[in-house]
DNA sequence: CAACTAAAATAACAAGTGTTATAGAAGGAC
DNA sequence: GTCCTTCTATAACACTTGTTATTTTAGTTG
């Protein structure tokens, strides 16, 4: 055949990944990631016919992470609210360019291919609302809505610690967790 | 003398804080802000020492564009909090590009000066937390910890309505908002 | 009207972006 | 070894960014 290939598409998309870690998203242009990867910016036009989609690739691999980091993440709490937003809180603080590309900047005027929340959540790799809905056997009369309430907090609460109004130890946001998670059950079983 | 101004900095403030409304704040680039308010790029560089100088601009009138549009927000709602609410989330809805500057994008890599959210919302033309403090009347043992569960909540639709994965009427807002505010004070009282 | 002066327009610079054309290098086939 | 294919590097193009030098314009002053 020819000369052999010495940056694979794996080693493109790596580095590109690791940048969008480390200096977020918006640096991953084709010159750093030629210079990261030690190489000129010709394979990567090589291997992806643009841009756009090592853009959209680092961005499956983003999702795929955060499954990852949530399945992996201990569960200690007492309830799987607590232990879903443990893991959520502590991918947005961990992982702040990342959560930012997932979850917070939204699809408008985004050059790449993006999915809603519940899209990520109920990946391939995994299933955060199944989990979720144990709660279910808890005799919860609305468990959606529950479960709203409880996102919609964990959400605040990650966004948050991104711009640094929050900033609480993992043993205060268990207990703001837990408590909240009990706030919203009494009231659904009063109301 | 010599030759009247034509372009004036309010001219050239209000053409940059209107692109940053309707385009966000990423367009407001010298040329373009030029070319929206007719002229060229110079009358800006002679009102600005830099674009750093406009951004910072842009920034201060978006924070008190936010105070004005809550304290002339109508309150409906039975509790300061869900009129803090309503007034956040709608903010986040009508004017998605203003709170992603102000609440949503860190100060991270941001070339412009920062605040955070309580230097904003307790800024020299209103203070949120003030009229939020009527609450302390209610009786709350700790009205700081009510508070900052309330925040996170709102702040979480907020976030949440940027994605496009919040999509509630103004009505079943004020009542996820009623509810809420209740689950933490019940749960508040009872602990 | 002429002259001066400040404002605005034009054009340029340097740096950065995605992308592509061209040239060089390396390994297999013969 | 020679050829030939394919990968890589270099360089360039077209565009955008902030910023500045230069030139033109227009209004005031004398």
């Amino acid at each position: 055949m020819a000369r052999k290939e010495m940056i694979t598409i794996d080693r493109i998309l790596d580095t590109a990944f690791a940048m969008t870690r480390e200096e977020g998203f918006a640096n991953v242009t084709a010159r750093k990631v030629a210079a990261k990867a030690g190489c000129s910016t010709q394979p990567i036009f090589r291997v992806y016919k643009n841009m756009e989609e090592l853009w959209d690739a680092v961005y499956e691999r983003a999702a795929a992470y955060f499954l990852d980091y949530y399945s992996l993440y201990p569960r200690t709490g007492k309830t799987p609210f607590a232990n879903l937003g443990m893991a959520y809180i502590a991918f947005a603080r961990e992982e702040r360019h990342l959560f930012e590309l997932l979850f917070v900047s939204g699809d408008q005027g985004s050059k790449h291919k993006t999915k809603s929340m519940y899209e990520i959540l109920n990946g391939d790799a995994g299933n955060v609302v199944y989990e979720i809905n144990l709660a279910r056997v808890a005799g919860c009369p609305d468990p959606g809505d529950l479960f709203m309430k409880m996102w919609i907090f964990i959400h605040g609460a990650a966004c948050m610690s991104l711009t640094g109004d929050y900033d609480l130890t993992d043993l205060q946001t268990m207990q703001l967790l837990e408590h909240s998670y009990y706030a919203f059950y009494n009231e659904t079983m009063r109301g």
